[in-house]
RNA sequence: AGAGUAGGCGCAGGUGGUUGCAAAUUUACCUUGAGGUAAAUUUGAGGAAAGUCCGGGCUCCCGAAAGAUCAGACUUGCUGGGUAACGCCCAGUGCGGGUGACCGUGAGGAGAGUGCCACAGAAACAUACCGCCGAUGGCGUGCUGGUCACGCACAGGUAAGGGUGCAAGGGUGCGGUAAGAGCGCACCAGCAACGUCGAGAGGCGUUGGCUCGGUAAACCCCGGUGGGGAGCAAGGCAGAUGGAGCCAGGUUGGUCUUUUUCCAGCUCCAGCUUUUGAGGCCGCUUGAGGCAUUUGGUAACAAAUGACCCAGAUAGAUAACCGCCCCCUUGUGAUUCGCCAGUCUUGGCUUUGCCAAAACGACGCUGACCACAAGGAGAACAGAACCCGGCUUAUGUCCUGCUCUUUCA
RNA sequence: GGACGCAUAGCUCAGUUGGUUAGAGCACCACGUUGACAUCGUGGGGGUCCCCCGUUCGAGUCGGGGUGUGUCCA
């Protein structure tokens, strides 16, 4: 479980997410990142996401069990991360078949496309 | 062994490691304060949390004074009990199903009224199509001239038989009759009255007149309940925003040389996305609470006593990953038990043999057990969202009682 | 979280108090018309009335349960 600092939760950040911020897709999530205005000296901690539609499944504890792994694998990749991002994970239906593995490594290409991660 | 049936105040993986989340309490530090940070400890999903099908608590609105009766509306429907209440639960009754254990039951009234019962059929609350009869009356013929015989099927009688249909108006049998018919009788079904048993639904018995279609998950009648509606996204508080009103008092502060004006002020209303925000705090978890013991009760359940506090999240915590145990399948090995050709001892008898008991037991069988290796599944259904009591639906596994069938003793 | 609605042919919809073979338009097929196509005309095929259980002689319709799908509430 990501603390609290670290999650996205209103509304309103979702919606300004979804508008304006840059996509990166693949086969079984959908990255948006957006880059939030700062202050020199002030950068505000990188926060995250996760959306899973009743389109993926119908049973909650399945969603939920999505989240958790996904919000797990993010943990693990947090400290690499640049901070200042607001980063919503939209969950496709194909992540039904995926184990944490295939997440993380996901993941990490997705970061790397969105140059995320420090190093690259 | 197989098949089945009922119940459970049965369980809902365990354990270790790494990385993490939420709440409460305590301690320390920071902060004017609200509070924040860190550490430690404790706690942290369900039997269905689900469907939202019922019943409540709680909150607001309308309305009224809610006590009684009537109308309307709503709801319910065998009897008795339980419960805060219920359409729920328990115990029983009737009916239906099953070989049985047992199961199902929407089970008041069609003998208050209205409606409907398509097609078929003559007729679906009132009837004669075919058929049977034609005793009685009518018409004709005959001669023995009658209380006659024969014929006709005109009046008429008839629900036995045929046919139609889910259903034709109690059923079967005997008598009876012109033919028939509860017309008479016996048994059965059903109805009513009486007696008796039972708290009651009802059971049993006797007698009676002989009999009445189905449908109320059609309208309805009878009985029963009792203001209506919305729902925690109810509702309340604070805050910033907009609009309207008040300048009574005061002239405090800012703008200004002064006055006027405006903003802060107070009241009301609206509504809350673009720098605290499609929501901050409360409601929010102590409750018809669960647990243990005893007592009462066939039971549902109730009472008393004791100790206990046991989730409160809000893009939504209670976890993610990796091992081991446990479970299943396959293979290998091992020897302990089991089965088996047979050997031997004892005893009995119907004595070249048979039977019974005890011991040993090759080659094997793999049945149980053990070890190792490989593979599989990580349990099934499923995630609290204001809270309780039920119902329904989904679902893995364990235990117990009982029934039937087959085989062996 | 809560409150409601809908499901009938490939698509959009009717279906009366339960009644006999469940209809309409578009689409599809065949034939006719045309040199050919479109249009038009005639005819035809196509239905698990979302699923299960019940009431009834008889359910698309009535009662109960389930599934899918959509709308509204700050």
């Amino acid at each position: 479980m990501l603390s609290k600092p670290h999650r996205l939760r209103k509304t309103k950040d979702f919606l300004t997410v979804y508008q304006q911020g840059r996509r990166h897709n693949s086969a079984v999530l959908s990255l948006r990142v957006y880059q939030r205005p700062y202050s020199e000296g002030n950068i505000p901690p990188i926060r995250i996401g996760i959306s899973v539609s009743q389109k993926v499944s119908k049973h909650a504890v399945v969603r939920n069990r999505l989240k958790r792994q996904l919000r797990a694998a993010c943990s693990q990749l947090l400290p690499q991360m640049k901070a200042g991002r607001d980063i919503v994970l939209v969950v496709r239906p194909t992540a039904l078949k995926c184990s944490y593995q295939q997440f993380l490594q996901q993941l990490k290409q997705l970061f790397t496309q969105a140059e995320i991660l420090h190093g690259h």
